[in-house]
This record gives C-alpha cells, structure tokens and sequence, in this order.
DNA sequence: TGGAAATGTGTAAACGTTTACATGATGGGA
DNA sequence: TCCCATCATGTAAACGTTTACACATTTCCA
C-alpha cells in the first residue's frame, strides 16, 4: 500500500539500513549514500511509518491529554500551554474529551496506554481516580484534580484557600445567606466546598448553603432556578467553576434576582463576561496557563526519569475584586 | 517490558494464534480455551498493544480531529458531536489543536497520518488548504472551512447568507456606519465578508466598514478600540466569531461606547453572555452539533467506500433575533 | 465403514521500523 | 609489510500482533 523504508532502499540502490542510519542521522554514512536517500524520499515522498516505529522502539515522541471537559476554557487554555511545552520538548499531543465521564476517562487512558504515547496528562473524575494504578500506566502527572494519595505527580492550586478568600469577599460585603454551588464529581469541588464553609468560622449569622451539580452549564441554570425557587432568601451566590457560573448568572439575570445588582455573584475562574457585565464579577482567577506549563514540565522530567521522587505543585489563584466598571 | 500476548499463551497453555482468535473472537475455539486464555489474561492484566495491532492491519479504529483553535466554544461542541458519532460506529477520536497555525496545522496532520489514522477531520486555515492533496492524506473531511475545489467531502453552513441575514438586521434597524470585524486567515471569513457587503446593496446611504484580525479574544478587543479611535461615528457592529465578538464587546463596554445600549452589536455563534446581557445581543446560531455530526457522518461513509462520490452538506445559521432580555 | 465436512490448534510469515553484529574497505603508524 | 582503527554498508533479528495454511481430531451422512 504506501511506501516504506524499502521502496526507499530500492530506489536509492542501498540497503533499508543504510536508509534508516540517513533518516535517524546516526551512524557513519557517505556523503553519497545520504544524498542519494534524500533524493530518493524526496521523489517518492516517503514518510516513515510512526506505528512501525512505536512498536519498535516500543514508545513514541506523542503525549497524550485527558480532558475532563473541553468546553470549559480552563481547560482548553491549558491545553495551548502543555503543547507549548511538549514542542520545546520534541513531543506532539494528543487532547481527549472525557467530558466528566468516568467510562469515558477509563477508555481514552486505556486507548492512550495501548498506544505507547511516552507520558499522560489527566484531570480525573473522583470516580476515575479510583481505578487509577500508578504501576499499570505510563508516566501519569495529574493536573486541576488531586489524587489524595501522593502517587503521582500533580499541578492543582490551593483551591480551599481559594474558595475561602473568594467567598469571604461576600461575608465582608455583608451577605447573609450565601449559596455555594459546585460541581458533583471532582476533589476540586470538595476542597472548595471546604473552603467555602470555613470562612463562614467567625462569622455568626452568616448562612452557608452547599449545592452541588454536574459542572455544566445547563446544570448550573437548573440548580441556580431551583435554589430561587425554594430559597427565595439567598441573598448571595459563589460558583466553582466558569461553567456553572455562566448557567447561573444568566439564570440569575434571566429571573431578575436582585443578587446580581447587589453584587452577590462571584465566581471561580474569569469567564468572559465578568469584566463587562453591570455590575462587574469579582473571581478567583485560576493560572491556567502556568498550571499546563508545570504539569508539562513535570511529565517530561518523569518521563525522563521515571524512578524520581513525586512531586506536588501548588499554585495559588489569583482574587480579582471588581466593583465597578473601571 | 510490558505483557505480550505471549505471556498469555504461556500461562493459558496454549498457542499465541489460540489467544488472537479468542480476543478476536473470531475462528474456532473450544470452550475450554476460551476459558483458560480468559482467566490468564485477567490474572495478568493483559491488555493488546494497539501499536503493534494497527501495524498488523495498517489501520486503527481511531479517527483524528484537527481543530483550528480549541478555545472557541464552536468547535469545542463540534468535537462533542463528533465523538457521539465515532463512539456508535466503534471509533475513537483523537484530537489536536492547530490554534491557526498553518504549521501547526501541516504538523498535526503529518502525525496522524503517521499514526495511520483510519480518517481525518479538519477545518483548515487558508493557508493550510493549499497544500492539501486528496490523494496523500487518508480519508479527509473538512468542516466550516471548505476547500474551494471540492476535492474533499465537506461540510460547512451557508456562511455568506447568514452574514447577510445578520447584517440586515443592523440596516433595518436604521443604522448607517456599519463595522464588520472578520477572521484574517479563513474561507468562512471571505464567504462572511461577501455576504456583509451584498447586505448594502439597496441600501443607499449605509455604509460598510471590513476589518479583519486573527480571530482570537484579544484582538477582537484590539481593533474594536482601534476602530472606535479612528472611526468614531461608526454607529453598528458585526463580529464574524465568539471570540472576536467577545473581545469586540469587551472593548465596546469598557469603553462605554454607546454602540451596545443602542443595540448596534450582532454576531456569529451564540456566546453564553449574548442572552443575559442588557440590551441582550442579536446572533446568528450556527448548528455547532449538527456539523460535526454530518462530518463525522461523512467520514465514516468514506472510510467505508473510499470511492465514493465527493459530497458537500450545507446547513443554514439561524438568526437568533433578541430585542429585549427574556 | 469410508470419507467429506466441521472443528480446533499450532507454525510461521508478514506489517515497517531500528540496531547489534558481521564484513569489507581504506588509511596510517610502526 | 602488518595490524589496528576508522569508516561504510549489509544481514538479520526483534518489537506484538493477525492470519493463511497445515495438520489433527471429531462429527455426520450415505
């Protein structure tokens, strides 16, 4: 079918060796053999054949990335960062959308594994991590979601502390009744509901209330409505993720809500929108970037040496407090 | 290193054809092998090394996905879409993000070539088409962006009626200096710019204005200031994408243009924000679902019968009229 | 009872690379 | 002149599968 190292060797009048020394550029070849060869895969327009290749060198320069949800721009964001990092590195990558199913995270590691990608990115369900074996995989750095157990290398920012300083610009603000609203299935959520309750510690009178939901818009609408509904005296609203947060505000704006307005509404991430809308979000800023960068890095040190310590990185969210249109 | 189907057959007792057939489950096997060959693979935790099989039958059940840029919320729904339909068929996707790159572009898709992938997604950049050759890549679909010749099956929404549709919306509603801000680099920018132009036609008196940048958030926002210094009685825009759109409106509010309240700003795509901000933003809906669905459609039809005839799906943007919120 | 058909299993080749090893040529130093 | 180092190339094995083919056993039917 296509062309192979020997069509190459044929044409050239060498051996597929000596082709393959030409095209790995180790080896003593002559200056003859090479340019031959060259000629050679230039007329042909050869192209070595990576599966070949991975098998034989039984890895391959690709990693792979799992997404959690690749509507989310946090994500997305880092994915632009590990590509930059994994060029400089000479790797590609290769992104999947697990799109917060734990079957569908199960499959695309196991698809990455069968296919020998040298290292793998993951932001794992609560439910994926479960099954997550630090023996059975390539080299794993965990990025956004932590693994309880330091059994792999990870990149997550201190979300308790996060949420906390986040939600504690409304207790200052004055709020009473404070709704939180989180995804269901990540530590994330977990820590940042922690975060969220502990700030209301010293805080008498103030009134915490956990919600939680699929990180997806849609789910972040339906609950903001339902909360409306059955707790008309929520006075103030923090959400866990930009996702959520969207489906809420346009909930929250959607139903008139006096939240809104009053400047209740405050939310991790900084979702587009939140530096122009009247009045202005306030946000725990996630470094995005800087997270991809880190998580990248660590990947390409353990692929490197994959016997060194684990390594855990934390990095801090950024408040941005807005109260007015600039 | 890692366990081979060898391993198996030692510890079933049996030959490695013995274990292919019974993975395959296909050929004749006893119940006892089968037995036998299945508990040896789960005691060892076996599991096929894909490399090795795809370069067994020179193909894979993976398809890849180039994205022109992952951050835009439009292709992140396509690639949604796409999986539903290759997860039916018994495929997996793999996707790359070219973030408009042209290089980046030819780079991804050299890798899943190597990779011998079984067919190729893409929306290419302008640049990008130009080297496309049918007959060097396997099976390829293009989406949103489509080729001139059509070489390739492709499918693309009617990108110059809805352009149409969405700028006379701004001339029936008695605006006079109208800002079109478009993509730099792609085919539907072109296909949107015409459409924009042949809106004024009739229209005396109404004058366009085409600017074009990369079609990234912060260069929305860049000539949509750049526009408001040098043309300040421009009194209407259209934008040609979320991202633009969003970087466009960004610079439009924080400039407290009065543009917005005027109800002077549309766009393609439908951002999350377009619904709940005041006045709320008039948009052309592209079926975001819809097309990767019918891309992945194609592809799998050419997959299965490469001779087939070249096919091209056109579907239509819907306008999304928004006069007041709710 | 004979033999064809159906069933079950193993051997070995093939996919396209890389690379250890063998071999041969050339050149230089003693 | 002989030997060894250096350079250049080729042969063949290996990576982990699938599968054509061969062979052996069982079943079935006339």
């Amino acid at each position: 079918m296509s062309l192979s190292i020997k069509d190459v060797a044929e044409r050239a009048g060498c051996s597929i060796a000596t082709v393959s020394r030409v095209l790995a550029g180790k080896g003593y070849i002559s200056d003859d053999a090479r340019r031959k060869v060259e000629a050679a895969v230039k007329e042909l327009g050869y192209r070595p054949n990576r599966v070949a290749r991975s098998l034989r060198a039984q890895k391959s320069r690709v990693i792979g990335l799992v997404l959690s949800d690749i509507r989310n721009p946090f994500f997305s964001e880092i994915s632009r960062a590990v590509d930059r990092v994994a060029v400089r590195h000479g790797y590609s990558v290769l992104i999947c959308n697990a799109d917060e199913d734990p079957e569908k995270e199960a499959h695309y590691l196991r698809l990455l594994e069968e296919e020998k990608v040298a290292g793998i990115l993951l932001s794992p369900t609560r439910a994926g991590a479960r099954s997550l074996d630090p023996a059975m995989y390539p080299p794993l750095v965990l990025f956004d979601r932590k693994f309880p157990k330091a059994l792999f290398d990870s990149v997550v920012i201190d979300n308790e502390d996060a949420a906390r300083r986040l939600t504690k610009t409304l207790i200052d603000g004055g709020f009473r009744k404070i709704a939180g609203l989180f995804g269901a299935k990540s530590f994330t959520a977990s820590a940042r509901i922690k975060g969220f309750q502990s700030a209301f510690e010293g805080a008498e009178g103030r009134i915490p209330g956990v919600y939680q939901a699929p990180a997806f818009e849609d789910e972040g609408a339906r609950l903001m409505e339902e909360i409306l509904r059955k707790d008309p005296d929520v006075d103030a609203v923090v959400c866990s993720s930009a996702l959520l947060a969207t489906g809420a505000y346009r909930a929250l704006r959607l139903g008139a809500s006096h939240i809104v307005a009053e400047r209740g509404f405050v939310c991790f991430d900084d979702p587009s929108w939140a530096s122009f809308v009247d009045p202005p979000v306030t946000v725990i800023r996630q470094p995005a970037a800087a997270i991809g960068e880190a998580a990248a890095d660590l990947l390409m040190k353990r692929i490197e040496d994959p016997a060194r310590a684990v390594s855990e990185v934390v990095l801090q969210g950024e408040l941005v407090v807005r109260d007015s249109m600039r």
